[in-house]
Parts: C-alpha cells; sequence; structure tokens
RNA sequence: GGAAGUUUAGCUCAGCUGGGAGAGCAUCUGCCUUACAAGCAGGGGGUCAUAGGUUCGAGCCCUAUAACUUCCACCA
C-alpha cells in the first residue's frame, strides 16, 4: 500500500477523485422502487454565468444534502441543469455581435438564433464545468437546459393550459419597458432606487380665464401627453375649476380637470398632471375618468411623432427642451430640488419607461391564493421560517404577471394569428385556421419570460406533463436550496405553478440561505471589483477548503462573510485530519486489526466511542433540520478536540507499549472512530474523506456510497464517559499547575491522589504520565494530606497533591489559589443564593434543585480543601 | 410609508424548547514532546445595544427605544 504524504495537498487528488465517481457512476439517480426518493433540483445558473461565491455557498448546501441522504440510503437525484436566460443572453450575444460590426436586426431572427445557438454550445458549458470543480454531486446524465426539447414542451403545454382556463390574456396595459433592451419586463425585474431629481412647477392656463393651475412634475416630457389633470374632490382650493378644461401648453391640446381621490393635497401643489400612457397611477386615473391615453414615446425612449418639434429626441433631450419652451412662454413656476424613486432595468440598469403596450400577462390572483394555502398548510415550509412571511408578502400583494418579451431568445408565445383575425394557441404549430380553414398563420413574435421556464423546473425536468417513471417517482422534491434574493422570481412561481399543473407543491422544504459577502460585509459584485473566484480560492487550497469555510460560522438564512482567514482555517483543520489518519495509518503497519466487537474496551475507549457517538446523533439531527453550520462547528470540534487532542494522545502508551493486546485494541478505537468521522464529514469535504478512506485497510467500496453513521445506544456508555472526564480534568489540571508555578514543561514531577476512586486512575496511570508530564503517580486515602510543601488542586476525582520542592513558586501557588477560592467562593454564593430562596425552591423543577444542592455541597468541600492548603503553604 | 433582519470577547460569528456565557481568528506565555509549527500546552479578554416587563430564574419570552442592513411601496 502507498504511504500518505506528509502534508494535505489536494491538487493530488481532487480532480482523480472526481472523475472516478463519475466513473463509477456514483451521482446517477435510478427510479428504484425498494429505496425512498429523495430529490434536489439544482438552481439552473445562467448560460452567461460564470460561478461566484454564491453558487459555491449554494452548491456546497446542496451537496452536503444530498450526500447526506445519499449515505442514509435514499435514492437520490440532484438534477443539475443550465437555464437560458433569454434577456441576459441576447444581451451578451448582440453586445459580442456589435464588436463584429454586426446588428442583430440585420441578421434576421433565424440567423440570430443560428449563432445563439452556436455561443450557447461554445460558453454555455462552462458554468457546468466549473460547478464540478467544487465536488458537486449531481446527475450529470440528466443535465437539462431550460430550452431543451423537454423543457420547451413543458413550457408550450403550461402556456397552452393556462391560456385554455383564460388565465393567460393578452391586453393593453401600463408596463414595464427598458428603452436599452427594447423589450417589456415584469415588475420584478425592475429595481427601484432613489435618484435625485427635480420637481418642476408648471403653470397650465385655464381655458376661457386668466386664472392658472400651477402642477408640479418629476418627468416634464411626459407633459406632452397629458390628457388631464386630476385634483382632490375635497380640496376646496380647486373645487372650483374641476369640471372646466385646461389649454395644454406647447401642444395647444384641450383636457379637462377632473377630480379624483388619488391625488394628495399635501403633496406638490394639490394638482396633478395625468399622463395616462406613460405612468402606472395615471393609467388607473384615466380609467376612472374615461381619458384617452396618449403614448409619445418610441420604443427606443425617443419621443414620438405626436411631439411635434420635440419629436425624434432623447426624452432626457426631450425633458430640458420642454423645461426650456415653458420657462420662455412664461408658464415655469418654479424649480425645486426632488430625490424620487426611480425604477431601473436589472439587467441594463437604465431607467425604466412605464408605458402603454400590448402585452401578454398571467392573471395572478387565482393562482396566488394556492400558492398561500400550501405553505400556511405547511405543505411546503420555509427554513428559517421567517421567509414565509416575505413570500405571503409577495402573494398577497401580487399584481398580473407581465410574461412576454419582445425577443429573439427564448421559448415563442405559442399563439398564431390568422388573416381573418382569429388568435389560435396551440401546443404543436398549426396548420390551418380552424375558423376559417386559412393557412397563412403567423406566430407572435414575442418571446416568454425566462421565469416562465424556470418555474417548471421541478417537473419539466422530469419530463412533465408524460407521466414519466421519474416523474412519478421523483416529483415532488424534497428540497429546493436558493437565496432569499430569487424568492419573488423563482420560488414563488415555482410554488403556484406546480400545485396548477401538478397538482402538488412542487418541494417539501425551502432552504433559504444568506449572501456571501465580502471581508467588509459589502455584497460583492463586479462594478465594485470585490468579487472572489470560487476557482482561485480552489486553485489555492483546494475546493474542500472552500466548501467547509463557507459552511462555518453561518446561520441558516443569515448572511456571511468571506475571508481568506476561514479558508485557511478550513485547510488547517483538513491538514489535521489528514495527520490524524496518517498517524492511524502507520501504527497499523502490519498488525491485524480486531473488530470492535471483539475486544476488551478500556475507559478511554469508551469515552471516544460514547463522544462519537453522541456526534452521530447531534450531526444526524443537525442536517435533517439543515443545520448546517452547527453540523460542521460539532464535527470539527469532535475531531480536533476529542479525537485528535485526547484520544490520539491517550492510546500512545498502548501503541507504543510492550502489550500487543493492548496495541492491538486501541488500533481498532482508532480505526473505528476514524473510519465513522470521515463518514460523518464526507458531506462536508467528500474529497480528502474519499481519499483517506481510499487508504483504509480492508476491503471496502467508496465513502460515497457508504452507509452514513448510526447511533448506538449500546456504545453510549454514558456513565464511563461522564467517568473518563474526570481523568482529562486531572490532566488538565497538572498542566495548568505547572505552567503556573513556573515549572519548565520538560520536567517530570510527581502526583498524589487523594482519591476513592484508585481504580479508573490506576486504569489510565500510563496516559495520565505522558499527557500530564509526570513520572509517577501514587495514591492517598480519601482525606489524606502530603507532608511536603506541595501544589494542589480540588477536582471531581480527588485532590491533587504535586509536590515541586524547590522548584514551588509559593507566591505564584498562593495567588493561583487565591483566585481559584474566589472562584469557588463565588459559586458557593451563587447556588446558596438560589437554596435560600423560598420561590426558588417551591416553584423551580425538582432537577434543577437537586443539581443546585450537589454543586453546592462540591463548592463547599473545594473551600474546605483550598483553605487547609493556603494555610499549610 | 410598510416589512424583515442584525446588535454577544479586539475581529468574524455560533448559542436548540429560558436553568452555571461559546468557537475560530487575533493577542500574551511556554514548548520544534518520534501524526501534524497548517502544530502542542496554558492564559487574558464579555454589566450578551438601551430601558422597562413576565418569571423562582432572561443572551433567549413580551413592550418600547436607538443604531445599522435589506426587501417591498404609485405619493405626481
Amino acid at each position: 500500500m502507498k504511504e500518505m504524504q506528509t502534508t494535505y495537498n489536494p491538487k493530488e487528488f481532487e480532480e482523480r477523485i472526481y472523475a472516478e465517481w463519475m466513473e463509477g457512476k456514483c451521482f446517477h439517480a435510478t427510479a428504484d422502487k425498494k429505496k425512498v426518493p429523495f430529490t434536489v433540483m439544482m438552481p439552473p445558473p445562467n448560460i452567461t454565468g460564470r460561478l461566484h461565491m454564491g453558487h459555491a455557498m449554494d452548491e456546497t448546501m446542496q451537496d452536503i444534502i444530498v450526500r447526506f441522504k445519499r449515505m442514509q440510503g435514499y435514492s437520490v437525484l440532484w438534477l443539475p441543469g443550465t437555464d437560458h436566460a433569454s434577456l441576459a443572453t441576447e444581451h451578451k450575444i448582440a453586445e459580442e455581435m456589435q464588436k463584429e460590426g454586426v446588428k442583430k436586426e440585420s441578421l434576421g431572427r433565424e440567423e440570430f438564433l443560428r449563432r445563439a445557438f452556436a455561443w450557447k454550445e461554445q460558453y454555455g458549458g462552462k458554468i457546468v464545468e466549473q460547478l464540478k470543480k467544487l465536488g458537486s454531486s449531481c446527475d450529470w446524465d440528466r443535465l437539462a437546459f431550460t430550452m431543451d426539447e423537454r423543457c420547451s414542451r413543458a413550457v408550450r403545454e403550461a402556456f397552452f393550459r393556462l391560456y385554455q382556463k383564460g388565465l393567460i390574456y393578452r391586453g393593453s396595459r401600463i408596463i414595464n419597458w427598458c428603452p436599452t433592451c427594447k423589450t417589456a419586463l415584469s415588475d420584478e425585474e425592475v429595481e427601484h432606487t432613489e435618484d435625485a431629481g427635480f420637481f418642476w412647477y408648471f403653470d397650465y392656463p385655464i381655458e376661457g380665464s386668466d386664472e392658472k393651475l400651477t402642477i408640479a412634475t418629476t418627468r416634464p416630457e411626459t407633459m406632452l401627453g397629458d390628457t388631464a389633470v386630476a385634483v382632490n374632490p375635497e380640496d376646496e382650493r380647486y373645487r372650483k375649476f374641476v369640471g372646466k378644461n385646461i389649454c395644454l401648453p406647447i401642444t395647444g391640446r384641450i383636457i379637462p380637470i377632473v377630480a379624483d381621490g388619488y391625488v394628495d393635497p399635501e403633496f406638490g401643489t394639490g394638482a396633478v398632471k395625468i399622463t395616462p400612457a406613460h405612468d402606472p397611477n395615471d393609467f388607473e386615473v384615466g380609467l376612472r375618468h374615461d381619458l384617452p391615453s396618449l403614448r409619445v414615446m418610441n420604443d427606443d425612449g425617443t419621443m414620438n411623432e405626436l411631439c411635434g418639434k420635440f419629436a425624434g429626441l432623447d426624452r432626457y433631450e426631450a425633458r430640458k427642451a420642454v423645461v426650456e419652451e415653458m420657462r420662455s412662454l412664461g408658464l415655469l413656476n418654479k424649480i425645486e430640488p426632488h430625490a424620487h424613486n426611480v425604477g431601473h432595468c436589472h439587467r441594463c440598469h437604465s431607467a425604466i419607461e412605464p408605458l402603454v403596450s400590448k402585452q401578454w400577462f398571467v392573471k395572478m390572483a387565482p393562482l396566488a391564493k394556492p400558492a398561500i394555502d400550501a405553505v400556511v398548510k405547511n405543505k411546503t415550509r420555509f427554513v428559517p421560517d421567517r421567509f414565509a412571511k416575505i413570500y405571503f408578502n409577495w402573494l398577497e400583494n401580487i399584481r398580473d404577471w407581465c410574461i412576454s418579451r419582445q425577443l429573439w431568445w427564448g421559448h415563442r408565445i405559442p399563439v398564431w394569428y390568422c388573416e381573418c383575425g382569429e388568435t389560435i394557441c396551440a401546443r404543436e404549430t398549426p396548420t390551418v385556421c380552424p375558423k376559417c380553414g386559412g393557412t397563412h398563420l403567423t406566430q407572435d413574435e414575442d418571446c416568454l419570460d425566462t421565469w416562465f421556464s424556470s418555474a417548471l423546473w421541478p417537473f419539466s425536468t422530469l419530463g412533465w406533463p408524460e407521466e414519466t417513471e421519474d416523474f412519478k417517482y421523483f416529483y415532488p422534491t424534497d428540497a429546493l436550496v436558493t437565496g432569499y434574493d430569487i424568492i419573488p422570481f423563482w420560488v414563488m412561481r415555482m410554488m403556484f405553478s406546480g400545485i396548477e399543473y401538478t397538482g402538488k407543491v412542487p418541494f417539501r422544504d425551502v432552504l433559504i440561505h444568506g449572501l456571501v459577502r465580502d471581508e467588509q460585509g459589502r455584497k460583492m459584485s463586479k462594478s465594485l471589483g470585490n468579487g472572489i473566484d470560487p476557482l482561485d480560492v480552489i486553485e489555492k487550497y483546494g475546493a474542500d477548503s472552500l466548501r467547509l469555510s463557507l459552511m462555518t460560522g453561518i446561520a441558516p438564512g443569515n448572511d456571511t462573510r468571506f475571508t481568506d482567514a476561514k479558508v485557511e482555517a478550513a485547510r488547517n483543520f483538513i491538514n489535521k485530519l489528514w495527520n490524524a489518519s496518517r498517524f492511524v495509518l502507520m501504527n497499523a503497519k502490519g498488525e491485524k486489526v480486531p473488530k470492535i466487537e471483539e475486544i476488551k474496551l478500556q475507559p478511554a475507549d469508551r469515552w471516544i466511542i460514547s463522544r462519537l457517538m453522541t456526534t452521530i446523533r447531534d450531526v444526524t439531527l443537525s442536517l435533517q433540520k439543515y443545520d448546517l453550520g452547527i453540523a460542521a462547528d460539532k464535527l470539527t470540534d469532535f475531531v480536533w478536540s476529542d479525537f485528535c487532542d485526547w484520544y490520539i494522545e491517550l492510546s500512545k502508551p498502548a501503541l507504543y507499549g510492550e502489550d500487543p493486546e493492548r496495541k492491538r485494541a486501541a488500533l481498532c478505537v482508532l480505526f473505528f472512530v476514524l473510519e465513522n468521522a470521515l463518514k460523518l464529514l464526507h458531506p462536508f469535504i467528500p474529497y480528502v474523506t474519499e481519499e483517506v478512506y481510499g487508504y483504509l485497510p480492508g476491503k471496502r467500496g467508496k465513502i460515497i456510497t457508504a452507509d452514513y453513521p448510526r447511533y448506538d445506544s449500546r456504545l453510549s456508555y454514558k456513565k464511563e464517559a461522564k467517568a473518563f472526564e474526570g481523568v482529562i480534568e486531572l490532566i488538565k489540571a497538572v498542566r495548568a499547575m505547572k505552567v503556573a508555578v513556573n515549572c519548565p514543561p520538560a520536567k517530570k514531577v510527581r502526583l498524589f491522589v487523594a482519591t476513592e476512586n484508585r481504580r479508573l486512575l490506576s486504569l489510565n496511570k500510563n496516559s495520565i504520565l505522558r499527557l500530564a508530564g509526570a513520572s509517577e503517580l501514587d495514591f492517598l486515602a480519601p482525606d489524606a494530606r502530603l507532608s511536603e510543601k506541595t501544589v494542589s488542586q480540588v477536582c471531581e476525582v480527588g485532590h491533587l497533591f504535586v509536590p515541586l520542592g524547590e522548584l514551588v513558586d509559593l507566591d505564584a501557588e498562593r495567588e493561583r489559589l487565591s483566585k481559584e477560592l474566589d472562584r469557588v467562593m463565588g459559586e458557593i454564593a451563587r447556588a446558596g443564593g438560589k437554596l435560600a430562596n423560598v420561590n426558588f425552591m417551591s416553584k423551580a423543577p425538582k432537577k434543577v434543585v437537586e443539581d443546585e444542592k450537589a454543586k453546592l455541597e462540591k463548592y463547599i468541600d473545594m473551600k474546605k480543601k483550598i483553605e487547609q492548603q493556603l494555610k499549610e503553604l
């Protein structure tokens, strides 16, 4: 067998091991009726995307859960895929073509799509390769793409069904328009930011009078599309004007003054210009008062032919020009600075133009209701549950979803128009008009919002609408892991889609995690340039270290900061594990290791096995609750402190000793604990655990497919473990004493313990001598004392005396004991106070009272002994 | 204008259903002890944001307050 290297070096094996897993089809899921399915759908990254820390965290969490469940014996499917990301991708491809001097429009739809698919083939798989580096154990055989044949079919089916039910409609509504991307956007795709702007006050002349009505606006250029001015019906100032008309400056159009409750008399001048075609509120006012809607802008954000001399001007140039024109007409009343909310395109960040446009919408109210109910009834639950509130908040206030996009890259809307005027929605491309029999059908030009296909992800990837084996077996899925930032985009939409199309919620648990921020707590972003590339970290430290660092010190749903120090700490831990493994293997050379059932266990053995059992139980429970951070903490603590710092050291006397049986027994326990620890750690740090597992003697398969450790109550040894803690305490006491009195560490000391528990100490004599740095261990009668000058410490197992002869620094010892006495007195006061409290005695649970009594007794005894010792010094 | 979150050691954060404040990093002291200096041993450091309340008992539950963060919202 080959030797392990002296230092942990992930580069030696990470790539090789991933290849072995792939070769062994370890990630492949089968619809195995004998097993219970466990399904996770990977949130598909955009094909334009590059792996970032957010992905790394998201992927790691899923991989941990999935590996855990796989080891527990579930038939696990973790289905990966990518999203076509229509807007982002089209944007990117158009940009690249621009560099070659090619315009999208001049290519035409077909040629553009041909190039887009070619681009996807070439670059779209990049992110998938990056995911593999992290160690993601997803079923690559089932790799899906939101625009592949399966998903496309599901999209058409879903659209068709909603259309038939009347839940999809086409209409002219006010929508969010991005003048740069030249497409409509959904409300969720608009980001609002507070921008510094101005309030322009315009005097609008009243028709047939010298009076003027002053309005305030943040968007002067839209006045060209005004079709009314509104005031509050209760507003005394303006009551007389209601019903009269305004002679709209510049345009000369005559528009009415209407009364509407929407107007806040306190704000601005209390008179509002109404532009139904360019403002959502004004649109509503327009509907109520039957006002015409006058669109004055083109798709690219320039003013249109209705704007006279302003036609062709960009909206911002037009703004200046209109203000100037009003000034020259003497109608500009004043200008005030004013901060207001402006919507921006989440893709290109241009200011959104609300405008009336003919688009396709999904009627949300009937879909939102069941999606809310499902979470209320706990059919799907959010972890942590506070995110349910955010989910409710979205769905309760949701407006109809604008699903059409003026793009080419995406799912084309499955609607055709006949010359006769008929609109046909169909699953497959129709050839004749069912109404007139005509064959001149043209398909709707628009594409669907990317999220329309993402919403079907949990089942479209499994073959829905067909009742495939996969669909029947793996759906509904079990856990969805994602960041809180995409609850409205994705989680919500999968929920109502799943319920609507399959009749079942798409997932049982929604595990929400926070954002990975930079060292200063800032969001990692391209513009700040503070993003850290996970691949660089992997290159430097290995994937396991990155994974573990992302899982330490995290709480569900909370943001976390990424620091190099954390990765280093993780790497150090793995190195520790590596060396502990190396130690165990080195000592096993040539030895035949018996089974755990065949050996005689020593107290230290029972203690570490007991600690292992506790760890198994705690970690399993934590993972089941998705408390990954806690599980990671418990595990690293167990391996580093209990196993490495204590048990390995405790086992050395046996390993290096003369008794071959003792040696074999110690080896057996070392292997037993190591093997289980590796398994428990495997979901977190899969590569190194697989690598080390391969070095373990005996015939075994891969750790990835090994059984997850189980808690065994027969091996819990609660009492023995508790008793053994006394030995540990004793050793710690000796070490601390030596340091306190400045005794050189290498100097061996003699130990005397006045105790009733000689057996336990005798059994561990060699370990105590070794770990405490002592030459002898002798016993005294329980209340006996040592005649020479000594340092002493009252321990659980007995009263410890260390004669240090001329080495004793009496002042240091006095100080140490006084400090100890203070602590004990404090404890006595605390416990005594509690026990003297009548209310505590009568109301606190018996167990708590008993515990306090025992503590008090113990501390009183300690106090006595310490005082005695102080006197004798 | 709503809503959520955060506030615990110098820093980054844990702390399950209320019963003697934790980790990692940093810092100090001493150690190259035959797995590991990416290490070992020992130590220092916290009125758990503030003010009230409930309770025998509060970091944890309730009510206010403050600061910071984020999300949502049509105030032109």
